[in-house]
DNA sequence: TATATAAAATGACGTAACGTAAGCTTCAAG
DNA sequence: CTTGAAGCTTACGTTACGTCATTTTATATA
């Protein structure tokens, strides 16, 4: 005869707990004292241990409590809607994480004072994502659909997309300098760079992209992350300049 | 002005719930009319959109007033903790999956009307996973620990884990019509050919994996599920046969 | 054996985010 | 002016306990 807090000791369970359990039903002590102090037997131990894992894989108490008296319980049954309830919930809990992600990059990008990237990921989010599945295979070739992966977006956090956030982000802050301050032209040959490794002889679709680019609309359309009109225009312009030198080195 | 069921239209939300909005000042509408009804702008129902969007990436109500009130909000700082959040809960949940397949594994495997299979789990669930790990990697060679992935466990959902676990489950089911009953031999043929898909040419760890299944302790150890002895004899004594068979076809 | 003290018992309130029901009041149409 | 629909407030129920507050029992010491 155990106790009530040697059986917290023994399983990790809270006195108050115990109590709850003897209350509802689901683990009654097999004896009581005289003064009314409860006793356990190794059994409620074992038994107290079931309870614990079943609640652990997330059973409700009173669905726990049903297949322990009950004789005739379906456990195939229970345990396999429990499974595709798990699994519906990771999907679940996939999605928000992609949220999460985006936002943080939109942050990244438009800085934390202004509220315009987090609004206009709220908004991104509340639409249909399959829509935008389906345009994007209207707008672009078969081949051109496994290139799209490599496109950089706010939900990914591969190193490639972390970086590209990172240059716009940083082109955004020295815009004011001009496009042909050094720093800008850093930036900008770093984003060559990225595009020769990773885009490397596919100018139809890096032209494709980019008029969809200078479209907001179409951008949203695609789930781009909506970067705003000026920032591309600043783009071209330092992008315009940097392969002019790079053609005519020493001009100046 | 709108009223306050054309809002739950509007946004999805039960007028409940825009009451409990009102009352925990979460989202306070913009005026009431004088008999008290309320009534809520166009700034309003943006608002609600935030909160639900706030609210689906898993944000309590408490934080979310907060985040829409102070305008000093360190929003990367609690985007980051609930992205690091939601990671956690998705590896907790990854882990309660792999207990439920392992329960509904041995259901199969045992049959629903005896608690073995259930009682075997949930103790083996209980112990630290790894430890098995540690041990696996003492007892078996580096190149045979690539090996053991192919190993059939109650974890996995591949379609070679689960025939080798109906397999199992049929052979049990046969056991009493002897060891050279044709039922039995076919599963053992199907055995064969899948041990010989599997692992050919392996024979030293097969001699391995085969005595560390003969004997229970050692199985538990490595956190190979417990199928009873005799089971394992029977299988024994069925394939002796089968290969004696199979070297001297006509014999009877 | 009386008493001090630890531990146990019961009861009640609080939690998160609403659902649901009861009973009363306001709004808008006819 | 009536009437039915819709709105209002109040309050209890939900899950699985945590956290008091108060009282009673068990046990060790004087």
């Amino acid at each position: 005869m155990i106790h009530i807090n040697k059986v917290g000791d023994l399983t990790g369970v809270t006195v108050r707990t115990l109590r709850y359990y003897d209350k509802i039903g689901l683990l009654k002590p097999a004896s009581k004292t005289e003064g009314g102090h409860r006793l356990y037997t190794n059994e409620d131990i074992k038994k107290l241990q079931q309870i614990q894992f079943l609640k652990k894989i997330g059973f409700p108490l009173h669905e726990i409590k049903n297949m322990l008296t009950s004789s005739e319980w379906d456990w195939s049954e229970s345990l396999k809607s429990q499974l595709s309830f798990v699994l519906k919930e990771q999907e679940n809990l996939k999605k928000i994480e992609l949220s999460l992600r985006e936002l943080i990059h939109g942050i990244a990008l438009e800085g934390e004072e202004n509220w315009v990237a987090i609004q206009k990921t709220m908004q991104l989010s509340s639409k249909d994502k399959e829509m935008k599945q389906l345009y994007r295979e209207s707008v672009f070739k078969p081949r051109e659909i496994k290139l799209w992966k490599k496109v950089p977006n706010m939900t990914s956090d591969s190193p490639d997309s972390l970086e590209w956030i990172a240059l716009i982000g940083q082109l955004k802050r020295y815009m004011m300098e001009g496009p042909k301050a050094p720093k800008v032209q850093n930036i900008i040959r770093r984003m060559d760079e990225k595009r020769l490794e990773e885009f490397e002889g596919e100018d139809e679709f890096l032209e494709k992209l980019w008029k969809i680019r200078m479209s907001p609309k179409q951008s949203e359309k695609l789930s781009l992350y909506p970067i705003d009109q000026n920032v591309l225009e600043f783009m071209e312009q330092a992008y315009a300049f940097f392969l002019a030198e790079k053609n005519n080195p020493q001009a100046e």
